[in-house]
DNA sequence: CTTATAAATGTGCTCGAGCACATTTTTTAT
DNA sequence: ATAAAAAATGTGCTCGAGCACATTTATAAG
């Protein structure tokens, strides 16, 4: 019978500190209509003075925080999202970003959002700045970018800015401080990430390059910030010495490309350890003859060729910069925004993934 | 002029296939009431098999998805979870989870969903035993659950299956396959990146000990596994040989603990290589004096301390569990289970992080 | 064929925020 | 003092799903 008593009484309490408070409760506890709270709230003015400063004190005090439930129930307006993003056709990784905006989709099916992605061939600015246009033409609510070509999507952000359009970056981060958000990684500290894991795996003395492989050489402030990273570890070190070439293997087309890569090869056998900068590193692999254990080749990302190449061992180490979780978080935000009026984070850092053939499998199927 | 056509032509065609059913949409569609299509969505009866077929034919040929925001805008039930989990005072391993936690909280707040936590003492079956019973004579709508102890744990799921309460288990599992749902690390594969790691930097023939340090030697299974992987790892190894050394450090007290681990690094300067199957690695790792680069250090888990050892070099890496993310994740489901009736996933296991001084800080404010 | 009973179907309210519009109160002008 | 204008406040409907209850239709019994 106590134990009965005792366990309403919990539940009071409980239910009291849990009390979700509506507008309706602040407009009673005010002595006003729940249409004087929403004036207040959302600052529409008309209200008068005593009114406003009763029903404002309420509301911090209670920290009064609306349902988004019912918030967006009504809600009439579709806002309108456009994806900006290298076509996943030329380039394999960007492959997983279409899964990240179709989960996003998912998620907000019913909360007024509609998004569309829009493709740029990677290697042609003039597709990107065609594209870019006429993504402007629709005049979506927000937009989201991989600034892939900078002084490009500088110009395009600028109009962006001029029309008033919200913009979210991700992948790659442009210099320009009045940004207004960014996702993803921290490319100068995953240079050094992967300077570490090839210093700690190679004897001292080792030669070391960092290869910048692409078909033509645009994007390369992506690059050369993790080439920087990378060299900055070095240059932290004090007793050991290392030597540290940079190559840069471009090309016109993959043949050319195939030939280039091979000559290095066979022309710098006394590189023990290799940092590749971005997701090509595949080329370089499929030409590296046996398995050598005094080597250390380290690259970027979870495309298929790499990750067979790194389960047999020619490759050791892959940074992963998950695109798909980019893509997601950048949309999540945006619509966020819009829908819970939510600030947008001006620089969100992802967590730079080591990979290695042993735990790659736990982070595919995720 | 043209455009313009063009354009709201556009619009058109987007608002037609993206149109969002309602009940009423189906309901007009099929020719009945929103009532009769909300018996047939929820099977519950009283409807002619001619309505029924015609109704549910719709629901199939649309893709019908409820909108799960109008959903729940009434739900007057409110679902109590309770999370039994090991006292983070007791062990700071755990002190994430209540971040995980609190941000479930947070993210339903206005879902109808009543969160409680629930400690118990690590080291003590006892007071497992009192606190789950004390959880379980609350009857809360579902459980989430740490089963430290798996023959206790086991007893207290089969009381949670008689009783029809919903649970979930995270970080560790228990053997038996009926179990309702578990998120957390592959343990077994956890063990053999360790492994790997160690495997890379070490020599050949190098001695490496697999060190198990506890308060008292419960929760064996749990590292057994990793031990297990680890030397799953080795034994594929073909060409390679390398000694391996199991040792329990066990201890009632951290005074008595310490000069074992002391005790134990004098009298086994041979080992370079050591994996040690816990959170309790910054133990060792303080009793290290100078730094070998020679040697190969790797453990579990971002507390504070292991991430100093970390960053100073003495630990070289640490596997990342992610206790926050588990905690978040076992709530997750279990509400989306209770408000979407989504069916719970029978396991679900996280990526296996591995962490260096370098990308530590990168998981850290996340 | 009528009435009783069961089965099938329809109606209308609820939830919380938001907003248009109706109503009341206050201020200003004549 | 009174009418007109302006400011402040209140009211009532909307959104979509869910569910209790009202109503209609079909079936069985007398």
């Amino acid at each position: 019978m106590l134990e009965h008593i005792y366990k309403l009484f919990k539940t009071f309490i409980y239910l009291f500190s849990m009390k979700k408070y509506t507008i309706k409760d602040i407009a009673q506890l005010a002595g006003v209509s729940k249409g004087t709270v929403d004036r207040v709230i959302h600052n529409r003015g008309k209200v008068s003075k005593n009114a406003f400063d009763r029903v404002s004190k309420l509301l911090k005090e209670i920290d009064y925080q609306p349902n988004p439930i019912a918030r967006n129930l009504k809600n009439n307006k579709i806002y309108r999202i456009h994806v900006l993003l290298p076509d996943p056709e030329k380039d394999k990784y960007w492959e997983p970003c279409i899964d990240g905006i179709e989960e996003a989709i998912q998620e907000f099916l019913h909360f007024g959002v509609s998004i569309e992605k829009v493709f740029f061939n990677p290697f042609d600015k003039r597709s990107f700045e065609r594209q870019s246009a006429g993504v402007l033409r629709e005049s979506p609510d927000g937009i989201l970018l991989v600034p892939l070509f900078q002084k490009e999507s500088l110009v395009f952000i600028e109009k962006c800015e001029a029309l008033g359009v919200s913009y979210f970056l991700f992948n790659s981060n442009i210099e320009k401080i009045e940004t207004q958000g960014f996702v993803g990684q921290d490319l100068f500290q995953s240079g050094r990430v992967g300077a570490q894991l090839i210093h700690k795996s190679l004897k001292k003395n080792a030669v070391i390059a960092v290869i910048h492989i692409d078909e033509v050489f645009k994007n390369a402030t992506h690059m050369q910030e993790k080439e920087k990273g990378f060299r900055a570890y070095f240059n932290d070190l004090e007793g050991d010495d290392f030597q540290i070439d940079t190559y840069k293997l471009k090309h016109r087309n993959s043949d050319n490309l195939k030939k280039t890569v091979k000559y290095f090869i066979d022309t710098h056998p006394e590189i023990s350890g290799a940092f590749v900068t971005n997701s090509k590193i595949h080329l370089l692999a499929a030409l590296l003859r046996e398995n050598n254990p005094e080597r250390c080749i380290v690259g970027y990302d979870l495309l298929s060729e790499n990750v067979r190449y790194l389960k047999s061992g020619t490759i050791n180490f892959l940074i992963h910069q998950n695109p798909k979780r980019q893509a997601y978080l950048g949309l999540v935000f945006l619509i966020e925004h819009f829908l819970f009026n939510r600030d947008i984070p001006s620089v969100k850092h992802l967590p730079i993934d080591i990979i290695n053939s042993e735990n790659v499998s736990t982070y595919l199927d995720s």
